[in-house]
DNA sequence: GTGCGATCCTTTAGGCTGTACGGAGATGGT
DNA sequence: ACCATCTCCGTACAGCCTAAAGGATCGCAC
Protein backbone atom coordinates (compact mmCIF):
# COMPACT_ATOMS: atom_id res chain seq x y z
CA UNK A 1 0.00 0.00 0.00
CA UNK A 2 1.07 3.40 -0.80
CA UNK A 3 -0.08 6.17 1.13
CA UNK A 4 -0.71 9.78 -0.57
CA UNK A 5 -1.43 12.93 1.45
CA UNK A 6 -4.97 13.89 1.72
CA UNK A 7 -6.47 14.22 -1.59
CA UNK A 8 -10.08 14.92 -0.30
CA UNK A 9 -10.80 18.89 0.57
CA UNK A 10 -7.35 20.56 1.01
CA UNK A 11 -8.86 23.19 3.46
CA UNK A 12 -10.12 20.65 5.89
CA UNK A 13 -6.95 18.66 5.52
CA UNK A 14 -5.04 21.37 6.06
CA UNK A 15 -7.03 22.25 9.02
CA UNK A 16 -6.74 19.37 11.33
CA UNK A 17 -3.18 19.09 10.42
CA UNK A 18 -2.69 22.61 12.11
CA UNK A 19 -5.56 22.07 14.44
CA UNK A 20 -7.38 24.63 13.24
CA UNK A 21 -11.08 25.94 14.36
CA UNK A 22 -10.93 24.36 17.82
CA UNK A 23 -13.00 27.25 19.36
CA UNK A 24 -14.65 26.89 22.68
CA UNK A 25 -17.75 24.37 21.97
CA UNK A 26 -21.50 25.69 22.12
CA UNK A 27 -23.26 23.46 19.27
CA UNK A 28 -25.95 21.07 20.39
CA UNK A 29 -25.47 17.49 20.33
CA UNK A 30 -23.91 15.15 22.67
CA UNK A 31 -20.41 15.46 23.56
CA UNK A 32 -17.40 14.51 22.07
CA UNK A 33 -16.09 11.02 23.62
CA UNK A 34 -13.01 10.94 21.61
CA UNK A 35 -10.69 13.53 19.94
CA UNK A 36 -8.75 13.60 16.71
CA UNK A 37 -5.49 13.22 19.11
CA UNK A 38 -7.08 10.15 21.01
CA UNK A 39 -7.90 8.31 17.21
CA UNK A 40 -4.18 9.32 16.17
CA UNK A 41 -2.58 8.38 19.22
CA UNK A 42 -4.25 4.83 19.22
CA UNK A 43 -3.40 4.05 15.63
CA UNK A 44 0.24 4.86 16.30
CA UNK A 45 0.11 2.44 18.87
CA UNK A 46 -1.71 0.11 16.43
CA UNK A 47 1.26 0.75 13.60
CA UNK A 48 4.25 0.78 16.02
CA UNK A 49 3.23 -2.65 17.30
CA UNK A 50 1.84 -4.80 14.42
CA UNK A 51 2.47 -3.11 11.31
CA UNK A 52 0.75 -0.56 8.66
CA UNK A 53 -1.13 -3.77 7.17
CA UNK A 54 -2.68 -3.87 11.22
CA UNK A 55 -3.70 -1.06 10.91
CA UNK A 56 -7.81 -1.03 10.33
CA UNK A 57 -9.80 1.52 11.20
CA UNK A 58 -11.98 -1.51 13.03
CA UNK A 59 -8.59 -2.29 15.14
CA UNK A 60 -8.27 1.67 16.07
CA UNK A 61 -12.47 1.91 16.18
CA UNK A 62 -11.29 -1.28 18.98
CA UNK A 63 -8.47 -0.28 20.45
CA UNK A 64 -11.04 3.13 21.62
CA UNK A 65 -14.53 1.21 22.24
CA UNK A 66 -15.78 2.32 19.51
CA UNK A 67 -16.58 0.87 15.92
CA UNK A 68 -15.03 1.89 13.20
CA UNK A 69 -17.65 4.39 11.59
CA UNK A 70 -17.64 6.24 14.59
CA UNK A 71 -14.17 7.58 13.95
CA UNK A 72 -15.54 9.17 10.63
CA UNK A 73 -16.97 11.84 12.75
CA UNK A 74 -13.83 13.40 13.76
CA UNK A 75 -11.47 12.29 10.62
CA UNK A 76 -12.36 12.18 7.13
CA UNK A 77 -10.63 9.12 5.64
CA UNK A 78 -8.45 6.73 6.63
CA UNK A 79 -5.62 8.38 4.13
CA UNK A 80 -5.92 11.85 6.41
CA UNK A 81 -5.66 9.75 9.55
CA UNK A 82 -2.13 8.26 8.59
CA UNK A 83 -1.32 11.91 7.19
CA UNK A 84 -2.09 12.86 10.91
CA UNK A 85 -0.27 9.83 12.67
CA UNK A 86 2.56 10.95 9.92
CA UNK A 87 2.75 14.77 11.46
CA UNK A 88 2.21 13.72 14.60
CA UNK A 89 4.96 11.64 14.86
CA UNK A 90 7.16 13.89 13.59
CA UNK A 91 7.18 16.22 16.92
CA UNK A 92 8.96 13.18 18.56
CA UNK A 93 11.98 14.10 16.31
CA UNK A 94 14.96 15.60 18.85
CA UNK A 95 15.39 19.26 17.91
CA UNK A 96 19.00 19.90 19.07
CA UNK A 97 21.99 18.92 17.63
CA UNK A 98 25.54 20.22 19.00
CA UNK A 99 27.17 22.25 16.00
CA UNK A 100 30.23 23.21 17.88
CA UNK A 101 32.50 20.64 16.38
CA UNK A 102 31.27 21.64 12.99
CA UNK A 103 28.09 20.24 10.83
CA UNK A 104 30.05 16.29 10.43
CA UNK A 105 29.13 15.18 14.10
CA UNK A 106 26.15 17.26 13.56
CA UNK A 107 25.00 15.26 10.50
CA UNK A 108 26.10 12.17 11.65
CA UNK A 109 24.04 12.68 15.24
CA UNK A 110 21.05 13.99 12.93
CA UNK A 111 21.18 10.93 10.56
CA UNK A 112 21.48 8.43 14.11
CA UNK A 113 18.44 10.46 15.50
CA UNK A 114 16.60 9.93 12.01
CA UNK A 115 17.27 6.33 12.25
CA UNK A 116 15.92 5.33 15.61
CA UNK A 117 13.10 7.59 14.62
CA UNK A 118 12.01 5.79 12.04
CA UNK A 119 12.72 2.24 13.53
CA UNK A 120 10.27 3.31 16.35
CA UNK A 121 7.68 3.55 13.71
CA UNK A 122 8.63 1.84 10.72
CA UNK A 123 5.31 2.72 9.14
CA UNK A 124 6.26 5.70 8.44
CA UNK A 125 8.03 4.43 5.15
CA UNK A 126 4.73 4.04 3.73
CA UNK A 127 3.72 6.94 3.24
CA UNK A 128 4.61 8.52 0.21
CA UNK A 129 7.02 11.57 0.45
CA UNK A 130 5.97 12.92 -2.78
CA UNK A 131 3.63 15.55 -1.98
CA UNK A 132 4.48 15.34 1.68
CA UNK A 133 1.97 16.23 3.98
CA UNK A 134 2.43 20.19 4.94
CA UNK A 135 2.10 19.75 8.61
CA UNK A 136 3.62 21.59 11.77
CA UNK A 137 5.71 17.99 11.92
CA UNK A 138 6.52 18.17 8.33
CA UNK A 139 7.85 22.15 8.64
CA UNK A 140 9.53 21.02 12.16
CA UNK A 141 11.22 18.27 10.55
CA UNK A 142 12.76 20.17 7.47
CA UNK A 143 13.24 23.00 10.08
CA UNK A 144 15.36 20.80 12.64
CA UNK A 145 17.45 18.84 9.10
CA UNK A 146 17.96 22.12 7.21
CA UNK A 147 19.66 24.24 10.81
CA UNK A 148 22.17 21.05 10.79
CA UNK A 149 22.93 21.55 6.91
CA UNK A 150 22.88 25.26 6.10
CA UNK A 151 25.59 25.62 8.50
CA UNK A 152 27.85 23.71 5.62
CA UNK A 153 27.62 27.75 3.82
CA UNK A 154 26.34 26.10 1.01
CA UNK A 155 24.17 27.57 -1.49
CA UNK A 156 20.12 26.35 -0.46
CA UNK A 157 19.54 24.79 -3.98
CA UNK A 158 22.54 22.35 -3.17
CA UNK A 159 21.22 22.06 0.22
CA UNK A 160 17.82 21.23 -0.73
CA UNK A 161 19.78 18.63 -2.89
CA UNK A 162 21.53 16.93 -0.22
CA UNK A 163 18.62 16.97 2.84
CA UNK A 164 16.76 14.90 0.02
CA UNK A 165 19.72 12.48 -0.24
CA UNK A 166 20.56 12.21 3.52
CA UNK A 167 16.68 10.97 4.09
CA UNK A 168 16.50 8.87 1.05
CA UNK A 169 19.69 6.82 2.84
CA UNK A 170 18.61 7.13 6.21
CA UNK A 171 14.89 5.52 4.72
CA UNK A 172 16.33 3.20 2.70
CA UNK A 173 18.39 1.99 5.39
CA UNK A 174 15.87 1.44 7.82
CA UNK A 175 13.43 0.01 5.62
CA UNK A 176 15.90 -3.00 4.98
CA UNK A 177 16.21 -3.37 8.86
CA UNK A 178 12.63 -2.91 9.41
CA UNK A 179 11.10 -5.57 6.79
CA UNK A 180 13.64 -7.82 8.16
CA UNK A 181 11.80 -7.27 11.60
CA UNK A 182 9.09 -7.92 10.22
CA UNK A 183 10.02 -10.79 8.06
CA UNK A 184 11.42 -12.42 10.92
CA UNK A 185 8.43 -12.11 12.97
CA UNK A 186 5.74 -13.37 10.13
CA UNK A 187 8.03 -16.43 9.43
CA UNK A 188 9.74 -17.19 12.59
CA UNK A 189 12.82 -17.67 10.63
CA UNK A 190 15.72 -15.09 11.85
CA UNK A 191 18.04 -14.28 8.80
CA UNK A 192 20.68 -16.92 9.75
CA UNK A 193 18.26 -19.72 9.34
CA UNK A 194 16.39 -18.15 6.43
CA UNK A 195 19.69 -17.54 4.63
CA UNK A 196 20.72 -21.44 5.09
CA UNK A 197 18.23 -22.88 4.23
CA UNK A 198 18.27 -21.12 1.10
CA UNK A 199 21.58 -21.19 0.05
CA UNK A 200 21.48 -25.16 0.89
CA UNK A 201 18.82 -25.68 -2.00
CA UNK A 202 20.41 -22.64 -3.90
CA UNK A 203 23.52 -24.59 -4.12
CA UNK A 204 22.10 -28.02 -5.44
CA UNK A 205 19.64 -26.28 -7.88
CA UNK A 206 22.42 -23.74 -9.40
CA UNK A 207 25.28 -25.66 -8.59
CA UNK A 208 27.75 -23.72 -10.63
CA UNK A 209 26.48 -20.34 -9.22
CA UNK A 210 29.87 -19.24 -7.98
CA UNK A 211 31.36 -19.28 -11.91
CA UNK A 212 27.90 -17.68 -13.39
CA UNK A 213 28.07 -14.74 -10.81
CA UNK A 214 31.94 -14.31 -10.12
CA UNK A 215 31.72 -11.02 -8.88
CA UNK A 216 28.56 -11.78 -5.86
CA UNK A 217 30.92 -14.80 -5.51
CA UNK A 218 33.54 -12.39 -4.81
CA UNK A 219 32.06 -10.23 -2.38
CA UNK A 220 30.48 -13.31 -0.25
CA UNK A 221 34.28 -14.24 0.26
CA UNK A 222 34.75 -11.46 3.07
CA UNK A 223 32.00 -12.45 5.47
CA UNK A 224 32.61 -9.73 8.13
CA UNK A 225 32.62 -10.81 11.71
CA UNK A 226 28.95 -12.76 12.44
CA UNK A 227 26.89 -10.25 14.22
CA UNK A 228 26.90 -11.33 17.80
CA UNK A 229 23.22 -9.87 18.91
CA UNK A 230 21.40 -8.13 16.17
CA UNK A 231 19.96 -9.67 13.53
CA UNK A 232 22.04 -9.68 10.97
CA UNK A 233 20.27 -7.61 8.22
CA UNK A 234 20.09 -5.43 10.74
CA UNK A 235 23.01 -5.14 11.94
CA UNK A 236 24.09 -4.84 7.81
CA UNK A 237 21.53 -2.13 7.18
CA UNK A 238 23.17 0.28 10.10
CA UNK A 239 26.30 -0.63 9.10
CA UNK A 240 25.20 0.32 5.69
CA UNK A 241 23.87 3.72 6.61
CA UNK A 242 26.80 4.84 8.26
CA UNK A 243 28.84 4.50 5.13
CA UNK A 244 26.55 6.26 3.10
CA UNK A 245 26.38 9.12 5.54
CA UNK A 246 30.26 8.64 5.07
CA UNK A 247 30.23 9.05 1.93
CA UNK A 248 27.71 11.71 1.79
CA UNK A 249 29.45 13.82 3.86
CA UNK A 250 32.93 12.99 1.72
CA UNK A 251 30.50 14.46 -0.74
CA UNK A 252 29.54 17.70 0.76
CA UNK A 253 32.93 18.04 1.84
CA UNK A 254 34.40 18.12 -1.62
CA UNK A 255 31.71 20.34 -2.89
CA UNK A 256 33.01 22.84 -0.28
CA UNK A 257 36.43 22.39 -1.62
CA UNK A 258 35.18 22.65 -4.77
CA UNK A 259 33.02 26.07 -4.20
CA UNK A 260 36.18 27.31 -1.78
CA UNK A 261 38.48 27.29 -4.77
CA UNK A 262 36.00 28.67 -7.75
CA UNK A 263 33.86 31.31 -5.45
CA UNK A 264 31.03 32.66 -7.77
CA UNK B 1 1.64 -2.86 1.06
CA UNK B 2 4.75 -4.47 1.72
CA UNK B 3 5.69 -7.35 0.06
CA UNK B 4 8.07 -10.28 1.28
CA UNK B 5 10.02 -12.80 -0.73
CA UNK B 6 8.66 -16.03 -0.66
CA UNK B 7 7.38 -17.05 2.73
CA UNK B 8 6.41 -20.50 2.28
CA UNK B 9 8.44 -24.05 0.57
CA UNK B 10 11.95 -22.30 -0.07
CA UNK B 11 12.13 -25.61 -2.17
CA UNK B 12 9.17 -24.46 -4.10
CA UNK B 13 10.16 -21.05 -4.71
CA UNK B 14 13.65 -21.35 -5.75
CA UNK B 15 12.80 -23.91 -8.31
CA UNK B 16 10.18 -21.96 -9.47
CA UNK B 17 12.71 -19.20 -9.73
CA UNK B 18 14.99 -20.77 -11.38
CA UNK B 19 12.67 -22.77 -13.49
CA UNK B 20 13.73 -26.07 -12.23
CA UNK B 21 12.13 -29.38 -13.31
CA UNK B 22 10.68 -28.52 -16.48
CA UNK B 23 11.66 -31.44 -18.14
CA UNK B 24 9.31 -33.15 -21.26
CA UNK B 25 5.68 -33.79 -20.11
CA UNK B 26 4.80 -37.41 -19.80
CA UNK B 27 2.03 -36.90 -17.33
CA UNK B 28 -1.77 -37.40 -17.70
CA UNK B 29 -4.32 -34.82 -17.85
CA UNK B 30 -5.23 -31.65 -19.63
CA UNK B 31 -2.12 -30.25 -21.38
CA UNK B 32 -1.66 -26.74 -19.50
CA UNK B 33 -2.97 -23.62 -21.89
CA UNK B 34 -1.15 -21.33 -19.84
CA UNK B 35 2.35 -21.14 -18.52
CA UNK B 36 4.50 -19.36 -15.69
CA UNK B 37 6.08 -16.88 -18.13
CA UNK B 38 3.03 -15.96 -19.67
CA UNK B 39 0.80 -15.08 -16.22
CA UNK B 40 4.15 -13.12 -15.01
CA UNK B 41 4.33 -11.27 -18.26
CA UNK B 42 0.64 -10.47 -17.95
CA UNK B 43 1.04 -9.49 -14.28
CA UNK B 44 3.74 -7.16 -14.99
CA UNK B 45 1.87 -5.37 -18.28
CA UNK B 46 -1.03 -4.77 -15.51
CA UNK B 47 1.38 -3.37 -12.56
CA UNK B 48 3.75 -1.52 -15.06
CA UNK B 49 0.18 0.32 -16.52
CA UNK B 50 -2.12 0.64 -13.07
CA UNK B 51 0.05 0.03 -10.44
CA UNK B 52 0.88 -2.33 -7.78
CA UNK B 53 -2.71 -1.74 -5.92
CA UNK B 54 -4.31 -3.27 -9.23
CA UNK B 55 -2.61 -6.22 -9.32
CA UNK B 56 -4.82 -8.54 -8.53
CA UNK B 57 -5.01 -12.19 -9.07
CA UNK B 58 -8.53 -11.92 -10.60
CA UNK B 59 -6.95 -8.86 -13.26
CA UNK B 60 -4.10 -11.25 -14.10
CA UNK B 61 -7.00 -14.10 -14.65
CA UNK B 62 -9.28 -11.86 -16.51
CA UNK B 63 -6.28 -10.59 -18.90
CA UNK B 64 -5.57 -14.02 -19.70
CA UNK B 65 -9.21 -15.30 -20.05
CA UNK B 66 -8.80 -17.17 -17.14
CA UNK B 67 -10.44 -17.06 -13.53
CA UNK B 68 -8.02 -15.91 -10.64
CA UNK B 69 -8.24 -19.86 -9.45
CA UNK B 70 -6.71 -20.60 -12.68
CA UNK B 71 -3.53 -19.09 -11.66
CA UNK B 72 -3.16 -21.41 -8.26
CA UNK B 73 -1.85 -24.04 -10.91
CA UNK B 74 1.09 -22.56 -11.85
CA UNK B 75 1.89 -20.17 -8.98
CA UNK B 76 1.52 -20.89 -5.17
CA UNK B 77 0.17 -17.82 -3.88
CA UNK B 78 0.16 -14.02 -4.81
CA UNK B 79 3.59 -12.64 -2.84
CA UNK B 80 5.24 -15.47 -5.10
CA UNK B 81 3.97 -14.35 -8.00
CA UNK B 82 5.63 -10.95 -7.01
CA UNK B 83 8.94 -12.18 -7.04
CA UNK B 84 8.63 -14.09 -9.90
CA UNK B 85 7.64 -10.57 -11.69
CA UNK B 86 10.57 -8.91 -10.11
CA UNK B 87 12.93 -11.24 -10.71
CA UNK B 88 11.76 -11.64 -14.36
CA UNK B 89 12.12 -7.66 -15.28
CA UNK B 90 15.44 -7.44 -13.72
CA UNK B 91 16.74 -9.34 -16.73
CA UNK B 92 16.23 -6.02 -19.23
CA UNK B 93 18.76 -3.92 -17.34
CA UNK B 94 21.44 -3.19 -19.59
CA UNK B 95 24.52 -4.84 -18.57
CA UNK B 96 27.39 -3.52 -20.40
CA UNK B 97 29.12 -0.12 -19.28
CA UNK B 98 32.05 1.44 -20.48
CA UNK B 99 34.53 1.61 -18.31
CA UNK B 100 37.54 3.28 -20.52
CA UNK B 101 36.43 6.66 -18.66
CA UNK B 102 37.00 5.32 -15.37
CA UNK B 103 34.17 4.07 -12.88
CA UNK B 104 33.54 7.70 -12.65
CA UNK B 105 30.90 8.21 -15.74
CA UNK B 106 30.36 4.08 -15.52
CA UNK B 107 28.73 5.01 -12.39
CA UNK B 108 26.59 7.89 -13.30
CA UNK B 109 25.66 5.24 -16.52
CA UNK B 110 24.50 2.78 -14.54
CA UNK B 111 22.64 4.77 -11.95
CA UNK B 112 20.72 6.59 -15.16
CA UNK B 113 19.85 2.94 -16.49
CA UNK B 114 18.45 2.10 -12.77
CA UNK B 115 16.69 5.60 -12.38
CA UNK B 116 14.78 4.35 -15.77
CA UNK B 117 14.53 0.95 -15.04
CA UNK B 118 12.82 1.66 -11.85
CA UNK B 119 10.27 4.41 -13.29
CA UNK B 120 9.04 1.59 -16.17
CA UNK B 121 8.64 -0.56 -12.56
CA UNK B 122 7.91 1.59 -9.96
CA UNK B 123 5.94 -1.35 -8.07
CA UNK B 124 9.28 -3.09 -7.68
CA UNK B 125 9.63 -0.30 -4.80
CA UNK B 126 6.65 -2.35 -3.06
CA UNK B 127 8.70 -5.12 -2.97
CA UNK B 128 11.34 -5.40 0.01
CA UNK B 129 14.46 -5.27 -0.38
CA UNK B 130 15.36 -7.16 3.12
CA UNK B 131 15.92 -10.63 2.14
CA UNK B 132 15.86 -10.40 -1.53
CA UNK B 133 14.59 -12.86 -3.86
CA UNK B 134 17.16 -15.12 -5.25
CA UNK B 135 16.65 -15.79 -8.23
CA UNK B 136 18.56 -15.33 -11.43
CA UNK B 137 17.55 -11.50 -12.00
CA UNK B 138 18.56 -10.50 -8.78
CA UNK B 139 21.87 -12.55 -9.43
CA UNK B 140 22.90 -11.06 -12.68
CA UNK B 141 21.69 -7.27 -11.16
CA UNK B 142 24.28 -8.02 -8.35
CA UNK B 143 26.80 -8.87 -11.18
CA UNK B 144 26.01 -5.86 -13.14
CA UNK B 145 26.26 -3.18 -10.64
CA UNK B 146 29.48 -5.02 -8.64
CA UNK B 147 31.31 -4.98 -12.29
CA UNK B 148 31.47 -1.26 -11.95
CA UNK B 149 32.07 -0.74 -8.62
CA UNK B 150 34.88 -3.23 -8.33
CA UNK B 151 36.95 -1.90 -10.81
CA UNK B 152 37.17 1.65 -8.16
CA UNK B 153 40.15 -0.92 -6.50
CA UNK B 154 38.06 -0.60 -3.01
CA UNK B 155 37.92 -3.70 -0.63
CA UNK B 156 34.63 -5.97 -0.96
CA UNK B 157 33.54 -4.99 2.22
CA UNK B 158 33.54 -1.28 1.18
CA UNK B 159 31.95 -2.05 -2.01
CA UNK B 160 28.78 -3.64 -0.18
CA UNK B 161 27.48 -0.62 1.62
CA UNK B 162 28.53 1.21 -1.43
CA UNK B 163 26.23 -0.81 -3.73
CA UNK B 164 23.72 -0.81 -0.96
CA UNK B 165 23.76 3.02 -0.65
CA UNK B 166 23.79 3.85 -4.67
CA UNK B 167 20.50 1.56 -5.14
CA UNK B 168 18.77 3.25 -1.87
CA UNK B 169 19.73 6.75 -3.52
CA UNK B 170 18.14 5.49 -6.72
CA UNK B 171 14.78 3.97 -5.36
CA UNK B 172 14.64 7.14 -3.25
CA UNK B 173 14.34 9.34 -5.93
CA UNK B 174 12.23 6.95 -8.19
CA UNK B 175 9.53 6.87 -5.24
CA UNK B 176 9.52 10.11 -5.48
CA UNK B 177 9.03 10.71 -9.40
CA UNK B 178 6.72 7.44 -9.48
CA UNK B 179 4.25 8.40 -6.60
CA UNK B 180 4.18 11.67 -8.26
CA UNK B 181 3.07 10.38 -11.51
CA UNK B 182 0.78 8.14 -9.68
CA UNK B 183 -0.87 10.77 -7.67
CA UNK B 184 -1.75 13.28 -10.33
CA UNK B 185 -3.62 10.17 -12.44
CA UNK B 186 -5.16 9.76 -9.26
CA UNK B 187 -6.11 13.11 -8.30
CA UNK B 188 -6.01 14.53 -11.57
CA UNK B 189 -3.64 17.68 -10.04
CA UNK B 190 -0.49 18.65 -11.33
CA UNK B 191 2.10 19.28 -8.82
CA UNK B 192 2.12 23.03 -9.40
CA UNK B 193 -1.69 22.94 -9.48
CA UNK B 194 -1.40 20.51 -5.84
CA UNK B 195 1.19 23.20 -4.16
CA UNK B 196 -0.63 26.38 -5.51
CA UNK B 197 -4.16 25.47 -3.81
CA UNK B 198 -2.39 24.18 -0.74
CA UNK B 199 -0.20 26.93 -0.38
CA UNK B 200 -3.23 29.37 -0.61
CA UNK B 201 -4.27 27.69 2.47
CA UNK B 202 -1.68 27.56 4.19
CA UNK B 203 -0.73 30.88 4.40
CA UNK B 204 -4.69 31.67 5.25
CA UNK B 205 -4.03 29.59 8.09
CA UNK B 206 -0.34 29.70 9.57
CA UNK B 207 -0.07 33.61 8.21
CA UNK B 208 3.59 33.16 10.46
CA UNK B 209 4.84 30.68 8.61
CA UNK B 210 8.06 32.12 7.29
CA UNK B 211 8.72 33.76 10.44
CA UNK B 212 8.11 30.29 12.31
CA UNK B 213 10.56 28.53 9.81
CA UNK B 214 12.99 30.32 9.19
CA UNK B 215 15.57 28.04 7.64
CA UNK B 216 12.42 26.08 5.31
CA UNK B 217 11.76 30.07 4.03
CA UNK B 218 15.55 30.06 3.41
CA UNK B 219 15.04 27.56 0.81
CA UNK B 220 12.07 28.79 -0.74
CA UNK B 221 13.85 32.06 -1.47
CA UNK B 222 15.76 30.42 -4.61
CA UNK B 223 12.86 29.06 -7.04
CA UNK B 224 15.12 27.54 -9.57
CA UNK B 225 13.78 27.87 -12.83
CA UNK B 226 10.29 26.65 -13.45
CA UNK B 227 10.46 22.82 -15.00
CA UNK B 228 8.88 23.43 -18.58
CA UNK B 229 8.07 19.73 -19.91
CA UNK B 230 8.79 17.06 -16.95
CA UNK B 231 6.13 17.51 -13.71
CA UNK B 232 7.79 19.12 -11.02
CA UNK B 233 8.22 17.03 -8.35
CA UNK B 234 10.04 14.33 -11.24
CA UNK B 235 12.09 17.01 -12.49
CA UNK B 236 13.19 17.67 -8.88
CA UNK B 237 13.61 14.05 -8.26
CA UNK B 238 15.69 13.46 -10.97
CA UNK B 239 18.24 16.66 -9.86
CA UNK B 240 18.30 14.97 -6.55
CA UNK B 241 19.90 11.64 -8.22
CA UNK B 242 22.26 13.10 -10.10
CA UNK B 243 23.33 15.33 -6.64
CA UNK B 244 22.83 12.09 -4.69
CA UNK B 245 25.08 10.38 -7.50
CA UNK B 246 27.80 12.91 -7.46
CA UNK B 247 27.78 12.84 -3.80
CA UNK B 248 28.41 9.33 -3.39
CA UNK B 249 31.01 9.87 -6.33
CA UNK B 250 33.00 12.42 -4.34
CA UNK B 251 32.89 9.98 -1.16
CA UNK B 252 34.20 7.11 -3.37
CA UNK B 253 36.99 9.60 -4.85
CA UNK B 254 37.43 10.29 -0.46
CA UNK B 255 37.81 6.86 0.93
CA UNK B 256 40.26 6.36 -2.77
CA UNK B 257 42.32 8.49 -1.58
CA UNK B 258 42.59 7.80 1.98
CA UNK B 259 43.45 4.22 1.20
CA UNK B 260 46.04 5.05 -0.73
CA UNK B 261 47.88 7.46 1.54
CA UNK B 262 47.31 4.98 4.18
CA UNK B 263 47.45 1.31 2.14
CA UNK B 264 47.08 -1.61 5.30
C1' DG C 1 -40.91 22.83 29.43
C1' DT C 2 -40.92 21.69 24.96
C1' DG C 3 -39.41 20.90 20.57
C1' DC C 4 -35.94 21.74 16.86
C1' DG C 5 -31.87 20.55 14.81
C1' DA C 6 -27.02 19.59 15.19
C1' DT C 7 -23.88 16.08 16.60
C1' DC C 8 -22.12 11.40 18.00
C1' DC C 9 -22.34 6.77 17.19
C1' DT C 10 -24.17 2.35 15.39
C1' DT C 11 -26.07 -0.92 12.02
C1' DT C 12 -26.46 -2.37 7.55
C1' DA C 13 -24.81 -3.02 3.12
C1' DG C 14 -21.85 -3.04 -1.17
C1' DG C 15 -17.87 -3.84 -3.58
C1' DC C 16 -13.31 -5.09 -3.28
C1' DT C 17 -9.31 -8.51 -1.75
C1' DG C 18 -6.58 -13.54 -1.46
C1' DT C 19 -7.26 -18.21 -1.33
C1' DA C 20 -9.18 -22.97 0.81
C1' DC C 21 -12.14 -26.46 -0.84
C1' DG C 22 -14.58 -29.51 -3.84
C1' DG C 23 -15.90 -30.79 -8.21
C1' DA C 24 -16.06 -31.01 -13.53
C1' DG C 25 -13.87 -32.25 -17.55
C1' DA C 26 -9.77 -33.65 -20.21
C1' DT C 27 -6.01 -36.74 -21.02
C1' DG C 28 -2.02 -40.42 -21.16
C1' DG C 29 -0.69 -44.94 -19.65
C1' DT C 30 -2.06 -49.39 -18.45
C1' DA D 1 -12.07 -49.32 -20.63
C1' DC D 2 -10.42 -47.62 -16.63
C1' DC D 3 -8.06 -44.73 -13.55
C1' DA D 4 -4.82 -41.58 -11.72
C1' DT D 5 -3.66 -37.12 -12.64
C1' DC D 6 -3.94 -32.56 -14.13
C1' DT D 7 -6.28 -28.08 -15.51
C1' DC D 8 -9.63 -25.04 -14.50
C1' DC D 9 -13.77 -23.09 -12.23
C1' DG D 10 -17.76 -21.95 -8.71
C1' DT D 11 -18.52 -21.15 -4.27
C1' DA D 12 -17.43 -19.41 0.11
C1' DC D 13 -15.22 -16.93 3.85
C1' DA D 14 -12.95 -13.45 6.33
C1' DG D 15 -11.33 -9.11 6.00
C1' DC D 16 -10.95 -4.27 4.08
C1' DC D 17 -12.99 0.96 3.44
C1' DT D 18 -16.84 3.67 3.64
C1' DA D 19 -21.76 5.36 1.87
C1' DA D 20 -26.28 5.75 3.80
C1' DA D 21 -29.66 5.79 7.19
C1' DG D 22 -31.42 5.75 11.77
C1' DG D 23 -31.22 6.20 16.89
C1' DA D 24 -29.60 8.61 20.94
C1' DT D 25 -28.18 12.75 23.04
C1' DC D 26 -27.77 17.40 23.94
C1' DG D 27 -27.79 23.10 23.55
C1' DC D 28 -30.65 26.56 22.63
C1' DA D 29 -34.80 29.34 21.28
C1' DC D 30 -39.36 29.68 22.25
Amino acid sequence: MVVFAGQGDARRSLELLWRAGTGPRTAPGPKPALSVDRIVRAAVEIADAEGMAALSMRAVGERLGRTAMALYTYVPSKTELIDLMDDHVLGELREDYDLTGGWRPALSELAHELWTFHLRHPWLLQVSPARPVLGPGEFRMQEIVLRVLFTTGLPAARVRRIVSTLLTVVRGAVQIAAEARQAARETGLSDEDWWRSRSAVLAELVPDLVTRYPQVARLGEDAGPPPAQVPYLEHEARLSLEAGVELLADGIAAALTREASAPR
